[in-house]
DNA sequence: TTATATACATTGACAGGTGAGGTATAGTTA
DNA sequence: TAACTATACCTCACCTGTCAATGTATATAA
């Protein structure tokens, strides 16, 4: 009933943002890195990906660019602006506070 | 961006479960220990409780009965069944990993 | 030449949260 | 006595986010 992907929902646009906080990156690469830090256990679905990447460029959150590959599959490359920053700063803040809420609800006695 | 209540969202079924597991209770008891628990911070909207009762009664998971008070308004008691008790230690579970997973998707260095 | 990896994108179905609205009882306050 | 507040339940329509399915294109390895 709970699913990890219930779990995680909602945060898709923190992960990428914090990818994305420590430099320029594409789709593929994110996801790649996704799921290293998650050993496998976890990953972005393609259309969650994207739709996330156009919520946040919408919102000003990222900018996006091709990058000139001269071999390969080309690349779209995203960069986080100074309001995507600031975001993610406040998403790290009520992820915090969020979780200590849900273990408090999960875990403690009533009242 | 990341609203509580996306945050919370996946957890309603959860929250309910471990109120329940302490022993029988009614919607408004539920959401008033609720909020008590988060210091105020947190209530489940009237129109989620009530969507997700349904929900955990059809999956099998809680028993509802009227109570019968004899002054003010009526209640309806759920009780968790042994599958609910199932499902909710599996959350649990799921929820501590879950919670280790976005600690390192928000804060780990990439790779 | 067939398969796999890289890399992007869209669409339609589905599920869960919620604002807005509704019903009813009982106590308190003006 | 009228108005307000608290208790206590319920439903519908709308919105948003996820995701399976599907499609495109390049490059390399078997």
């Amino acid at each position: 009933m709970l699913v990890i992907s219930d779990v995680i929902r909602g945060f898709t646009d923190s992960i990428i943002l914090a990818q994305l906080s420590k430099g320029d990156s594409y789709g593929y690469e994110i996801n790649k890195t996704i799921q290293a830090i998650t050993d496998g256990e976890f990953e972005l679905k393609e259309a969650t990906l994207y739709t996330a990447f156009r919520r946040l460029e919408a919102d000003g959150c990222i900018i996006s660019y091709w990058g000139n590959e001269n071999t390969g599959a080309r690349r779209r490359y995203y960069t986080i602006t100074e309001e995507g920053r600031a975001v993610f700063k406040e998403n790290l803040t009520d992820w915090n506070r969020a979780k200590e809420m849900i273990n408090d609800l999960l875990n403690k006695e009533g009242l």
